[in-house]
DNA sequence: TACTCGTGGGT
DNA sequence: TACCCAAGAGT
């Protein structure tokens, strides 16, 4: 038995009867015929489009996705050519998007299915959850939507629909939330038009049943739904508050040494992990997001002194006084960045070969490596810079 | 189980 | 501004 699922069953069919059900689904296609959503990777009818745009758009909006969809697809049309790719290509059409271990699986994935499975997609969930990358959602959406296959589907939209549908009061993210949800899911599904049915419930959650004001007027549902009827659609589901950000500062330092900067890939560990990076260190950190005291300023002379020990300790070479070139802030997960940059010239000494793979690049060459968003920003500057 | 992993757009 | 939120998966 696969552990990402579960066979355990809730009693859905008494909270949702015959009746209703058979009504939700023909209201719902009914509704999807006129207002569906006319999406790139949207009948297409391959199983390649559909797995590439399913991880992309994991808690990733749609707008974000689209450019890099179509750039994906320039570059990497099929899965032998994904398969044939180096990381660092796949990675350099990543770079923005974000949650960067999706690449990676992807990479992997596509050299698994080209090795293992003779370049052809599996039309089932339990072989699709095996490979790298899809866990229970995606496994659902691409047996559904490529093969319509009868797999069930839980994701942000729906399953605020489902808690709508059902009034459901608990933790939709708890364990037993979820069993419900996922058993709700596979109860309403209907047998045929399987991924057609849940491109519906989708597009229904993404557009009408939305997280603040849901239009429950234009809802072909709401006469199905119990949160509707008791007025409750506000407070369905229950949120979750967010940790508080963290306020972090940094230290970025382009090391110049003959028309070339020294570059270092991040480590497995490591956040952005794979991507490459400007040497960069931590300076201080603060309480709260909003003490700028700290942060906000300038490393200071013996800040900067500091510096130049610590990018010694990584990469085995000593650099001249550092200069400040600029500042950037960044939120990443639940720290606020600010990111000093600063610009050093290369004084003695060789790269160390142990640690992380580091490399000088000229800035003609920036382009080829996948960089971190605010090395990318720097990188920018400095290109900018050398050109004139 | 709870935590980690990113970023940009909307309000 | 400071939140909220988004087609989740891996550990």
């Amino acid at each position: 038995m696969n552990p990402k699922l579960s066979t355990a069953r809730m009693d859905v069919p008494s909270l949702f009867p015959p009746g209703m059900l058979s009504r939700l689904r023909r209201n719902l296609f009914r509704w999807h015929e006129r207002h569906g959503r006319h999406l790139p990777w949207r009948n297409e009818g391959d199983p390649y489009r559909v797995w590439i745009s399913e991880i992309m758009l994991q808690q990733t909006t749609v707008t974000a996705v689209v450019p890099y969809y179509e750039r994906f697809l320039a570059r990497f049309p099929d899965l032998p050519s994904l398969a044939a790719a180096d990381e660092r290509d796949v990675l350099r059409m990543w770079e923005g998007l974000g949650y960067y271990s999706r690449a990676r699986n992807i990479h992997k994935t596509a050299r698994r299915l080209v090795t293992e499975f003779d370049a052809q997609f599996p039309r089932d969930v339990p072989t699709l959850l095996s490979l790298p990358g899809i866990g229970r959602y995606t496994a659902g959406a691409i047996a559904s939507f490529a093969f319509d296959q009868s797999a069930p589907i839980v994701e942000a939209n729906t399953l605020r629909l489902y808690c709508r549908l059902l009034a459901c009061d608990g933790d939709p993210r708890s364990t037993q939330g979820q069993r419900l949800l996922w058993d709700f899911a596979e109860h309403v599904l209907p047998r045929r038009r399987a991924g057609e049915f849940n491109q519906a419930l989708m597009d229904l959650g993404a557009t009408v049943c939305v997280p603040t004001e849901p239009d429950c007027c234009r809802c072909p549902l709401r006469t199905c739904c119990a949160a509707f009827r008791d007025g409750r659609q506000q407070e369905v589901p229950r949120l979750v508050k967010p940790a508080p950000l963290t306020a972090v500062s940094e230290a970025a330092v382009a090391v110049h040494k003959r028309g070339a900067y020294l570059l270092r890939q991040r480590g497995e560990s490591e956040r952005w992990a794979g991507l490459w990076d400007f040497p960069r260190f931590e300076l201080a950190a603060g309480i709260a997001a909003n003490n700028h005291q700290q942060s906000g300023k300038e490393p200071s002379a013996s800040q900067r002194t500091a510096l130049s020990d610590r990018v010694r300790l990584l990469t085995g070479i000593s650099i001249e006084a550092p200069i400040p070139l600029t500042t950037f802030k960044h939120t990443v997960t639940r720290y606020r960045i600010t990111l000093h940059c600063l610009r050093a010239e290369y004084a003695t000494g060789r790269l160390k070969r142990s640690s992380a793979p580091l490399q000088w690049v000229r800035p003609s060459r920036f382009e080829l490596f996948p960089l971190s968003v605010t090395a990318r920003k720097l990188a920018t500057q400095i290109a900018a810079t050398t050109a004139r």
